[in-house]
Parts: C-alpha cells; structure tokens; sequence
DNA sequence: GAGGATTGCTACGCTATCGGTAGCAGCTAT
DNA sequence: ATAGCTGCTACCGATAGCGTAGCAATCCTC
C-alpha cells in the first residue's frame, strides 16, 4: 500500500527562509536588488533602470529592503547594496544563469 | 566633475532575466518551488505546505509554473519540478542559505 | 541670485491581484 | 452505498500595484 503522499515526513520550511522567500516575492523586489548590482543608483535612475515601476511601489520596496538591510541609502549617490544584498546578488546571479532555460516565447 | 551617476553605462537586464524575475516575484510562485523540492505532492498537500495558500491563488501559480515547464503535472500523484525546476531549486537552496543572514526580529 | 532643471517623494484614483470561504463533481476506500 | 478525500471553481471583500500629476528641496548655469 502507497503512502498517501501528503503524509509523507518532511522538513518544514524555515522561518527565516519563508521570510526571504516573502520578501522575494513581492514584485520588483528582486529586481531592484538586481538593478543595484553595478553601483550605487538614486530614486529617479533606479525607477528608470528598472522599466519605469511606478515611483510609490519602488518606495515601499525600498523602505522595505532598507528594513532588510538589504539596501542603504547613502547621502549623496542615492541608494546602494549592503553587504547582505551584496551577498543575496550571488544568489540571483545564479538566477540569472538559470533564466537561460526559460522559454522565450512564453508570457 | 563627477559623473552622473544616471549615465553611467550598465549593462541592461536581458529579457529571459526579466522573465525569471517577474515570474519569482508573485506571491508564493518561489515558495511552491520550495515546497516542491522533496517530491511531488498533490494540490491539497501543496497548499498545506505552503501554510494554506488560498485555493484559486494556487491554482493560478500552478498554471503559470506548468506553462513555464518548472512544474509538470503527474496523473495520480499531484504535481513535481521539471528538469528546469530542479535548476531552479538549487537556486533557492542557495537563498536558503543566504536567508540566515536575515535579522531574526525584523518584520 | 534668478531661472530652470533635477532630485526624492507623496497624493490620488483606478485596476489587478490576493485572500478567505463555500461548495461542487469525480474518485477512492470501506 | 456512503463517507471521505481530491482537484478545482465561484464569489467577493481586502490589499497591492499602476499611472499620472505634482510639490518642496536641491543643484546647475548664467
């Protein structure tokens, strides 16, 4: 007899990783951590960077990857990665690499 | 004279990296992934793993994750990651380890 | 230092997505 | 047969995202 499949014993999801994953999921989220990856951008450059998010989302994601310290803001040059956001780059570059086996054509 | 920083030369973000990024960032799409690692798991396992993800987002997740061929359906056991989507997990296991460097008490 | 451009950021109203609950039809095990 | 489990859908209120406009502060140029 099968076990019923979902009995099956397995390692429940970290807190922390459900943290990461919940802040990865929200839209553009990642995408400004990847945009960030070159160097330091301001508000204005980094709306633009990103295809143009409208200006109140990329606040609340900022003021939330700052929460995270994920991004700092520095006095002059606008915002840049922390060394965790440095860190969490490596991680979506191997997105990036990945992202190589997408379908083109799918929407 | 310091260089505008919104002229600075960057590389643009390639489409396929877009595609990827958009697709991780709605909510709970990276988490089925996640929760899909082990084995397969049907829809009601799925959704308990998830911490009870309402039924019709999950359903749209799922939808979108087979069109992507990172999830495949199987007839009598539920739903288990494609040969991209075991890329695609190694990705996040990757996360998981970045996601110990999160600050516990943040929120 | 007057003028204009650029900056970070907010307000507003609309749409899309999410979330919670209920429930249905098909299958399975007893 | 019947009771439970299954995948899935419908409905609808709540939340998040989008697009545009615009404001105060700073910066640059003359």
């Amino acid at each position: 007899m099968p076990q019923r499949i979902q009995n099956i014993r397995r390692a429940p999801t970290s807190a922390l990783m459900c943290q990461a994953l919940d802040i990865g999921g929200r839209r553009w989220a990642l995408r400004v951590v990847w945009e960030l990856r070159v160097g330091p951008l301001n508000f204005r450059a980094l709306q633009a960077a990103c295809g143009h998010i409208s200006p109140s989302v990329l606040q609340r994601r900022l003021h939330e990857l700052r929460e995270q310290q994920i991004v700092e803001k520095i006095p002059r040059l606008g915002y840049r990665l922390s060394a965790q956001g440095e860190t969490l780059f490596h991680v979506l570059a191997q997105l990036d690499k990945w992202s190589a086996v997408l379908k083109k054509d799918s929407h």
